[in-house]
RNA sequence: GGGCCUGUAGCUCAAUUGGUUAGAGCAGAGCGCUCAUAACGCUUUGGUUGGGGGUUCGAGUCCCUCCGGGCCUACCA
């Protein structure tokens, strides 16, 4: 048994996420938490919504409410949506704890003391009318490359060209339209993360078998052009974890916070303490996942997200844990993933464009979106939801292959025998040969689950829901029970077990229908099928079952053309 | 501009890292079965691996070049 430390990168608070964002995080994790759980192993699953910066503020401005009420919020309703997917996390947290702010200001201080910060004084944007400083993205102006008059103050993008906000002719706050701004000196902190970029370079060298989208990102940004740059890592917002506290070892940086990408990451220990107090455990508890001095030395530490949060993820995140000087707890392995697209274009959130999760649920019960989304995760290559494939895949894999298997054995023998697991017959040579099958099977996807390989680990799935059907065609039950009823008994006596297996095997991709298949079986025995010919013996003659509702009903065409229309943008 | 990823059957993807005749699922065709959600099983059609050139006994895999798609480029998170 292993201990295994699992974390999604944190969702940002600011509104719902869609299919894209669940498949490039927090759904692979769950999968592979749930998997490690099935097999015995100690996990701590840990995800939390990510509220401070600067779009929570505008965010909560918009609905007229304190940024604070509006994080609380949103948290519940991302907190119900992870709930709605199955998400098994152990603790969702939220960034703005005051576990947070005490871990954030501490490793501060740590690199303070390090000599890893330093105090610089920038000129950045304000703007009167906002009452704030905008970042560069929230500065509006025209091009002075390409004359386009919304091109944005980090980059236009009409002409790629990358800008300063003071290069924009006529800037004007993208939040209020205001042109009353001025350019201010304020002082902020850096994380000198380039003294430590030798150290990383050699950290990520040391590591095997990494995705190679995470490890040339990584490379990218330890190498392209002047190498690691240092980070700012405070801003002038109000909400947040406050720069200035008792004990701080800076002076006048009253009225900052610290910036997002350093204290969310620094979320993933806290949210562990978060858990911890939620269950009325001491800190040993959540220091045992963590300190490497305190009982993390065995843990192994995986971390998931899309490939937009890498940077973090493999730079500045250790930079801060490793510039602490204390033995923190450093991730072992980063799994990746490219962007899903919606139907030849990208998810939208602002122009409502593709499925949402609280939309998605609204339509279709979680695991026919679990199923889709991870065996077609983007793995290798951004990949795309279409309504067509979704439609033809779930339908196929769900309904037919592996609800129509549930529905045929237990309504077989419900009729030729009685709602109980029927007696007498001896297995022969067949099913030896299932036994066989379905072994080696099962060793693939197990390593592939170990692996991550998450489409792959799906498909042998499938193939393993495809042995049943194989099986049952060629023993006919139907057939040998006219001649042979034992025979056909112990053959429906082995398919009834199997079923129990598939919900076994299956729990990690569909949760709910596992457990709605475990509960029809009448059985809670959810041990992993270490062997198969064990595990297929499981439920003995005169064991009492039921047949289940339909485990996956099919979408129609109707259903899919709506729903193409209703998605197709404009929500 | 620079960097990285990518292009394989109508569609979605594999191919043990250079090794026999490029494989699966879906869709299509044919046959079988009748327990089942018109479900299942078997057989089968379908490929100049984006184009061109090169290295090699051997290239989907390595190199060059051209074409297409995507991402990143540090103040969105």
């Amino acid at each position: 048994m292993a201990r295994i430390l699992i974390t999604s990168a944190l969702p940002y608070i600011n509104g719902i996420k869609h299919l894209g964002n669940l498949v490039g995080s927090q759904l692979p994790a769950d999968l592979y938490a749930r998997y490690c759980r099935a097999r015995g192993h100690e996990v701590m699953f840990i995800c939390a919504t990510d509220e401070h910066g600067t779009p929570a503020e505008l965010a909560a401005a918009k609905t007229g409410q304190p940024v604070a009420e509006y994080c609380a919020e949103m948290h519940g309703v991302q907190a119900e949506l992870a709930r709605g997917f199955g998400l098994s996390f152990d603790h969702f947290g939220r960034s703005s704890s005051r576990r947070n702010h005490a871990l954030t200001q501490h490793f501060a201080a740590r690199l303070a003391a390090a000599g890893l910060i330093e105090e610089v004084a920038e000129k950045q944007v304000y703007s009167h009318a906002d009452g704030r400083f905008l970042p560069d993205r929230y500065i509006e102006g025209t091009c002075p490359n390409c004359g386009h008059d919304r091109a944005r103050g980090d980059q236009c993008e009409e002409c790629t060209k990358q800008l300063d906000p003071t290069d924009l002719i006529n800037p004007r706050s993208a939040i209020s339209g205001s042109t009353d701004l001025e350019v201010r000196e304020t002082k902020h902190l850096f994380l000198r993360q380039s003294t430590l970029r030798d150290t990383l370079d050699r950290w990520i060298d040391s590591q095997r078998g990494w995705p190679v989208l995470t490890t040339s990102i990584a490379k990218k940004w330890l190498h392209d052009g002047d190498g690691l740059q240092d980070r700012g890592i405070t801003r002038d917002l109000d909400w947040g974890v406050p720069v200035q506290y008792d004990g701080a070892p800076w002076q006048g940086m009253d009225g900052k916070v610290f910036y997002v990408w350093f204290d969310a990451p620094i979320e993933y220990i806290a949210a562990t303490a978060e858990w911890a107090d939620a269950h009325g455990l001491d800190d040993s508890a959540w220091q045992r996942w963590w300190r490497e001095d305190m009982g993390a030395e065995d843990v192994r530490y995986v971390q998931f997200m899309g490939k937009d949060n890498v940077p973090f993820h493999t730079l500045s995140f250790p930079a801060t844990l490793i510039g602490s000087d204390e033995p923190w707890k450093l991730v072992d392995y980063i799994k990746s993933f490219n962007y899903l697209n919606y139907d030849g274009g990208q998810f939208s959130t602002s122009l409502g464009r593709g499925v949402f999760m609280d939309q998605a649920l609204s339509i279709l019960p979680a695991d026919y979106w679990r199923w889709w989304l991870l065996s077609h995760a983007p793995e290798n290559n951004d990949s795309e939801f279409t309504w067509e494939n979704f439609q033809a895949s779930v339908n196929k894999d769900l309904a037919d292959v592996l609800g129509n298997l549930v529905s045929r054995v237990t309504k077989f023998c419900r009729s030729k025998f009685s709602e109980l697991v029927p007696e007498g017959g001896t297995l022969g040579p067949r099913e030896d040969q299932l036994l066989a099958d379905l072994t080696t099977r099962l060793r693939a996807y197990e390593q592939h689950m170990e692996a991550m390989d998450v489409r792959k680990s799906a498909s042998e799935l499938r193939a393993l829901w495809v042995l049943g059907n194989e099986y049952l065609q060629e023993a006919a039950p139907w057939s040998a029970f006219k001649t042979d009823p034992e025979q056909a008994a112990a053959q429906i006596r082995l398919a009834l077990n199997l079923i129990r297996f598939y919900a076994v095997i299956s729990q990690p991709f569909i949760p709910d229908a596992a457990a709605r298949t475990m509960a029809a079986m009448q059985s809670d025995d959810w041990s992993w099928p270490d062997d198969v010919a064990t595990a297929l013996n499981t439920l003995p003659a005169g064991h009492a079952f039921t047949v289940p509702e339909v485990l996956f009903a099919k979408i129609t065409d109707d259903q899919r053309t709506a729903w193409e229309a209703q998605f197709s943008g404009q929500r």
